[in-house]
DNA sequence: TTTGCCTTAAGGACCACAGACGAGC
DNA sequence: AAGCTCGTCTGTGGTCCTTAAGGCA
């Protein structure tokens, strides 16, 4: 969602347009409002980390759109921390990105780089873990969602690919929104990763070759005490590997691959915000690392020019629709005469063109 | 500074019908 | 197993209506 040709958050590392007001030499991740300066990681700990007053400076993280402005807020979907101008930019371009879930970034106080955990201040906690795992969290997030290009099941939604479908993209976009949008949610990231390789293991070790494992009960655990925005972020997880998402003979259904597909599109849609919204990806095993590669970067092609404009599924269905009678802009009844003319015109036309009707895809 | 009115933009609902799809025979 | 019928559901576009946001007095 951020601007083509900006410095992605996505671990690319593109020409700064800010350096270090300090070293000179390595880009800035921070802006300090008492020294008006862009400070890079080093600097920041070494500067602010002298005496007790630089300590309580209060610096903000940089757009990472177009790194010239100090960020005003945390858009979650994107992991993103953009300035105000950026955030308007971005998240206005279309419906969807305008739902993205984006908090206020609120200054940083205290030490940041190099300094004990306990140190930190509480509130931004979160959010400087997250940029500290950035590029780590985003690779992740490519990986899961790349995942799915790797599925060795060309299972396709019938009801979504009517038309011949899109050449093997299995949920959909909303399913991959759904997936960044939830993926996006700071820690949680690595957490939910070290599941799914949990489970990958669990899997692997337990069920014979030639079946295919499927959750049948994904169990919702909450901690009480856990303060995490769930109904936000879009999915649920209380980040205890053990309790929330331990997988056990009695959650897991082992069925014949046959009729895996079946069972597995029925997890695809889950609705937004329950907890099931996440079936465990099968990971292929018998792909070679270039394989591999090719397909996520197949799939990483993709999701740079995905769009989000009306795509028509049935031309046919446009074709009538336009020449469909209208009153007040809905579809009416057509007369027997309207009919008539309309069946005189599909004859022309299937005359005309050589028998082709319209084209469906 | 607050309030009310007007304008503008965005999004959803509505309609009929062809075609896809599953169930049953 | 293949083919047929029937019922259900989906998707299509133009217009109207509602709601929210912004501007102005």
């Amino acid at each position: 969602m951020l601007k083509e040709g900006t410095n992605n958050v996505g671990g690319s590392t593109g020409t700064w347009s800010h350096v270090c007001d300090t070293c000179r030499s390595a880009p800035c991740v921070l802006y300090c409002h008492a020294d008006s300066a862009y400070l890079c990681s080093s600097c920041d700990a070494r500067v602010h980390a002298a005496n007790r007053v630089a300590s309580r400076h209060e610096r903000v993280w940089v757009c990472e759109a177009c790194e010239r402005a100090p960020a005003a807020f945390l858009c979650k979907a994107d992991a993103a921390s953009l300035c105000s101008s950026c955030d308007a930019d971005i998240h206005s371009a279309n419906p969807l990105a305008s739902r993205h879930h984006r908090v206020p970034i609120l200054p940083i106080s205290g030490s940041l780089f190099g300094e004990p955990e306990h140190e930190r201040v509480y509130a931004f906690v979160n959010e400087v873990e997250a940029e500290e795992e950035e590029e780590e969290v985003f690779d992740e997030y490519d990986e899961v969602e790349a995942a799915s290009w790797l599925l060795p099941h060309p299972m396709k939604n019938d009801k979504i690919d009517e038309n011949g479908g899109d050449e093997g993209f299995l949920f959909g976009d909303e399913y991959f929104d759904n997936l960044v949008d939830c993926n996006s949610c700071g820690h949680n990231n690595n957490q939910f990763s070290n599941v799914y390789d949990q489970h990958q293991q669990n899997y692997s070790n337990t069920v014979p070759q030639n079946y295919a494992v499927v959750p049948v009960q994904v169990p919702q655990h909450f901690q009480p005490g856990l303060d995490f925005d769930s109904s936000k972020a879009g999915f649920s997880y209380d980040g205890s590997l053990s309790q929330s998402v331990s997988v056990s003979s009695m959650d897991v259904g082992v069925v014949l691959e046959s009729t895996i597909s079946d069972i597995s599109m029925s997890h695809s849609k889950s609705p937004i915000g329950t907890t099931d919204l996440f079936p465990p990806l099968p990971m292929p095993s018998h792909l070679t690392p270039m394989d591999r590669e090719a397909r996520v970067l197949r799939y990483r092609e993709k999701k740079k020019t995905r769009k989000f404009e009306k795509k028509i599924r049935y031309a046919s269905r446009k074709a009538y629709a336009e020449t469909r009678p209208r009153i007040k802009g809905r579809f009416a009844k057509r007369t027997d005469v309207e009919a008539e003319v309309d069946q005189m015109f599909s004859t022309t036309l299937f005359t005309e063109v050589g028998g082709s009707i319209f084209p469906t895809f």
